[in-house]
DNA sequence: ATTGTAATTAGACATTCTTCTAACTATTTA
DNA sequence: TAAATAGTTAGAAGAATGTCTAATTACAAT
């Protein structure tokens, strides 16, 4: 997936192929025109026609002991669309791990036993916590104090504080009638589309 | 010109700066988070930031003591449109002689004195020598055979020879009334554009 | 004020890429 | 058949690129 991206990119990420495109763009010319043209050695050209040749963009018919080079356009057509689509940026990211970032956070303020370590200072990493230990009440439940510190009191021995913080970050809301889990928001900032 | 291009494809081809671009596609992120999710040290993904930012594709914002990355969506665009339009390919050949090869054949052919030395065995090289010799016959006039061998006779000693393969390559064209000059040709593969 | 955190920059090292020359293959022409 | 030509491949040298560590800057929280 962005193997192939990679590799389109790359193919043309070079100031003689790009010239070798262009010029195969406006009609065929023999490896010896296109060494002339461009002022370099043919075995050069070789190369580069050798690299564009692996993503198909180029490709080459014998006349006698010339080899004559064309662009394909279908081809060249059908990169376009599959690495500059509206989707395609996306999926470049198809093989990360998202969630990294929260889960390295997460490690490092709770213990294995699940024992919240220390509420984190910078807001950043306090959200990420927050919006982890809020799950441990159920959607749609509402509760009152009492059980609100119960719970939050098996995973940290200052449940009042936490109880605070889930309120000021919005996590957890409250009315006369008791607490309640808020949706779940994101830690960083909106996400958005390429293409609206 | 061929540089922006140039620059455009750089700043992509490299698997990391793809993953950012599909990541701030999708939302923004701190250079910390970026770090986390690719596994690779912040030092670096300054770097690749800088890189992209350098063709204004990227854009942070000061958030405390953070940086908080994201993806211009307008300039994606405009860098599609400029390097991926119909036009765009054909331009890269702008600063390009086009006329190299065939100049060379005929320096190689025709000495200073402008005298023909030979005429090529290669049918390549010897069209590109033929379609400059009959330039010098004026288009639209008609000339007896006589006319014409007195004329190349001035670059070749032997002129008969010469009138044969312009007639051979069409260059020239006969009737009982005597012989005119043919519609130049070009001396490759005929021309085609990429959008048809 | 001091300490801690995120980001950037400089510099070093390793890898990749570009280009060349030289050797070789395939094809054509004498 | 031998010589000439276009193209390819292998290998080497130099340039460019990617990544890291260490030092520095800017900001924030105790």
């Amino acid at each position: 997936m962005i193997d192939d991206a990679l590799s389109f990119f790359k193919a043309l990420a070079n100031d003689n192929r790009l010239k070798i495109v262009g010029l195969l763009a406006q009609q065929e010319y023999t490896g010896e025109e296109l060494a002339t043209i461009l002022s370099i050695q043919p075995a050069t050209v070789s190369h580069h026609l050798a690299r564009l040749a692996e993503i198909g963009l180029v490709s080459a018919r014998a006349d006698g002991y010339y080899s004559v080079y064309a662009l394909s356009v279908e081809r060249l057509r059908t990169l376009l669309d599959e690495h500059l689509s509206s989707d395609a940026f996306i999926q470049l990211t198809n093989d990360l791990d998202l969630q990294a970032y929260e889960n390295q956070v997460l490690r490092e303020y709770i213990r294995p036993d699940n024992q919240l370590q220390k509420i984190p200072n910078q807001i950043n990493r306090r959200k990420i916590i927050l919006a982890h230990i809020v799950r441990d009440l159920k959607p749609g439940v509402r509760y009152s104090e009492g059980q609100v510190d119960r719970i939050l009191g098996k995973i940290y021995d200052d449940p009042k504080a936490l109880r605070v913080e889930l309120l000021d970050q919005k996590f957890l809301t409250r009315d006369e009638d008791g607490y309640w889990r808020g949706k779940l928001q994101r830690s960083s900032g909106a996400g958005y589309g390429i293409w609206d």
